[in-house]
DNA sequence: ATCTTTGTTACGGTTAACGAGATAATCCCT
DNA sequence: AGGGATTATCTCGTTAACCGTAACAAAGAT
C-alpha cells in the first residue's frame, strides 16, 4: 500500500470536497480515490471522512490527519526537489583528493576557474601522495597520476599524459658533468622521488633506442614531494627525475638544466576517479567535465614549451597559457 | 512505488551500514532492500549511496535526503499514532446535538457522568428542536425523539421509549373540570407543543379502547419547548400534552395534575444518530454506549414513578435514581 | 590464491492494483 | 412529490507490480 499516494488522494478529496473532483485532479478514477481513502481508514482504523453519496465532511480525526498529511506531503516534495536538484544543479561541497604535485600545479588553479562558472560549489581539497579509498574517506573525486588505469570498481576518466625528465642544477653539471644515457646515472648522486605510482629503484626511460631501465641502489636523498625534489636538485645535491610541471619553472629561469634530453621517463596518465556513473551529482559531473576540458590542454602546453626549449636552447618567447 | 517503504529501507540501510543488516532488521530480503534504494535513486535521479559489495557510504545528497527521510518517517508515525489513537482512546471534542427537552433533562446529566470516566472528552452541546444534517453541521452524535426510526443513511441506536401525558394545573381542573376522554379536550383550552416529531393538530392517544385521535383546531398558546409548556400549564392557561420527563417534577410537587390518566400519547422512541459505524471514533462509540447503558434505565424509572403515582395517588415514597 | 560475504540482477509465480461497468443513494429540478 | 442526474462504492476480470529464490559479480579475509 502506497501510503503517500493515499495521503495525496485524501488531501485532494478534502480540498476538492468530492471524490470525483479529486479523481479528475489526480487524473485517475473515482474508484481509485475511493479505495485510497478506504485503505487509509482501514490502516488507521479510524474514520476520516463522513460521506453520503452527495456530500463529504471531515471527522475530527480526519481534520487533524489532513493537516499532518499536507505537512508531510510538503516535506516529501521539498526533500525530493532538493535531492533531484543535486542531479540538476551543481551546488554543495565537493571533496577532492589529489596528489600533491598535481594539486599544487594544476588543481588549485582549475578550482579557481571552475568556481567562476559554478560559484555554488565549494571545495574541500586534500593533497596526499597516495591512492585513497574513495568510499572510506568520502571523496567525491580523486585525481591521481598512474602508469596504468587503476582496476578498482570506480569510474576513471583520463585527463591527460605527462612524463618526467632528468634534471640537475647548472653548478652540479659544471662540477660533475652531464649524464648522456641512463647507465651514466650510476656514477651520479641520484635523488629519488618517493611516490606510490613510480618505482623507487628502477628508473625506466624512453630514449632513442627504446625503453631502458637502470636500477639505482643508493641515494643521498629521498623525498616524497616533487617540489621539494626540485629544491633539492636546484641546491646542487645531485640529479633527479622531475615531472615536467615541476621542472618547467626551473628550466625557464635557469636554475635547472635538463640532462639526457633524449630520454624521458615512462609516460604517466592523469586520471580522475569517482565512485559511480549512475545518477551522478551535477557538481561531480561538471567538475570532471571541466577537468577533461582544461587539463589536457595545459599539460600539452607545458610539453610544447619543453620541446621548444629543446629546440631553441631557451624558453624565451614561449609563454604558457594560464 | 511505495516511496515511504523505500525511505524506510534507505534509512535502515544508512543506519545499519549494510543492505543485509537492513534486510534482517526489516524482515525482508536483501534483494528487496537493494531494489528499494535503487528505485529511490531512479526516482530522484540522484545517487544516494556509494557502494562496493563490501562497504557503503552516503553521498552528500544522500546525507541530506536521509535527514529528511528520518524526519518524514517520524512525522508519518506521529500522524498515524494520533489518528489510530482516535479509534483507541476516547479524547477530543464531541459535538452533540439534542432536542431541547431531552437535552435539559437527560443529556447534560449524562455528559457530566460520562466525563467522570472519560475526562479527555470535551463536549460541544447544541440544543435545537429539529433533526439536523449531521454532515453539514458537523455533529458527531444527534439525540432525537421520533415516532419511528429515521431512514437517513446514518446509524441509529434506540436509547429508550417515552411518551407524553395530558396535564393541567390543579386550579384549572378545579375551575374547568377534568377531561375524561380525548374528545373532551375539544371543550378545553388546549396548549400546543410545537415539535418536529409530533403532529401539531392531531393528537393521538393510546387508551383503554385502543388508539384515539382528536384534532385540535385552535389554541390559546403555542410554544416549542416542553419546559415552557410546563410553565404555561402550571400557570393555569389550559391543558397540554407533556412528556413524562417534563411533567414528573410538577406532579411530584403538586403544581400539576394529570388528566385522562388512562390515556397516554403514542410512544416515542429516543434515538442516537451518528454518521458511521465503520472505524468509529472511540469518543463517539463510548458515548453512544454510555447512553444506551444509562438512558433506558432512567426513562424506565420515570415511568415507574408515574405508574406508582397513578396507583397511590401521590409520588411520596418513590424516589428516582439520579 | 581460495573461500566467504555481500550487493545486484534475472526469472517466475503470486498478489494487488487498476479501470469499466453495475449498483445504490442522494440531491436538484420540474 | 417524483424522476433524472450526480456521486460514491462494489464487483469482476485483466494487467502490471511486487516478492522471493537463485545465479552472478565483486571485495575482503583466511
Amino acid at each position: 500500500m502506497d501510503t503517500l499516494q493515499n495521503m495525496r488522494a485524501f488531501s485532494c478529496v478534502a480540498e476538492a470536497g468530492s471524490f470525483t473532483a479529486a479523481a479528475v485532479q489526480l487524473d485517475t478514477t473515482t474508484a481509485n480515490v475511493s479505495r485510497a481513502v478506504s485503505n487509509l481508514e482501514a490502516h488507521l482504523q479510524t474514520r476520516l471522512l463522513n460521506r453520503t453519496t452527495r456530500r463529504i465532511a471531515l471527522t475530527e480525526a480526519g481534520k487533524r490527519y489532513l493537516l499532518r498529511c499536507e505537512q508531510i506531503l510538503a516535506y516529501v516534495e521539498e526533500a525530493e526537489a532538493e535531492a533531484s536538484d543535486a542531479h540538476a544543479r551543481p551546488a554543495g561541497q565537493l571533496k577532492v583528493h589529489t596528489m600533491t604535485g598535481i594539486g599544487q600545479h594544476f588543481v588549485i588553479d582549475a578550482i579557481a576557474r571552475y568556481r567562476k562558472t559554478h560559484p555554488d560549489v565549494t571545495f574541500d581539497l586534500t593533497l596526499a601522495n597516495r591512492v585513497p579509498d574513495l568510499l572510506d574517506e568520502g571523496y567525491d573525486v580523486s585525481i591521481v597520476l598512474a602508469s596504468e588505469l587503476p582496476d578498482s570498481g570506480f569510474v576513471s576518466q583520463r585527463l591527460g599524459i605527462t612524463y618526467s625528465i632528468v634534471c640537475a642544477s647548472p653548478a652540479y653539471v659544471k662540477a660533475n658533468g652531464a649524464a648522456q644515457k641512463p647507465s651514466d646515472l650510476l656514477n651520479h648522486a641520484c635523488l629519488r622521488l618517493v611516490s606510490p605510482v613510480i618505482p623507487l629503484e628502477k628508473w625506466a626511460f624512453d630514449g632513442p633506442d627504446g625503453q631502458e631501465t637502470v636500477t639505482i641502489n643508493s641515494s643521498p636523498f629521498l623525498v616524497n614531494s616533487a617540489d621539494a625534489m626540485k629544491t633539492a636538485i636546484t641546491s646542487g645535491m645531485g640529479v633527479g627525475v622531475l615531472p615536467v610541471y615541476a621542472a618547467i619553472e626551473g628550466l625557464r629561469n635557469g636554475t635547472l638544466v635538463r640532462v639526457m634530453p633524449n630520454y624521458r621517463s615512462q609516460e604517466l596518465n592523469l586520471y580522475a576517479i569517482y565512485p559511480s556513473r549512475q545518477y551522478l551529482d551535477a557538481k561531480i559531473k561538471t567538475w570532471v567535465e571541466y577537468l577533461r576540458g582544461s587539463l589536457p590542454e595545459i599539460l600539452a602546453a607545458h610539453q610544447a614549451e619543453l620541446v621548444a626549449y629543446e629546440l631553441t636552447g631557451s624558453l624565451a618567447g614561449v609563454r604558457v597559457a594560464n
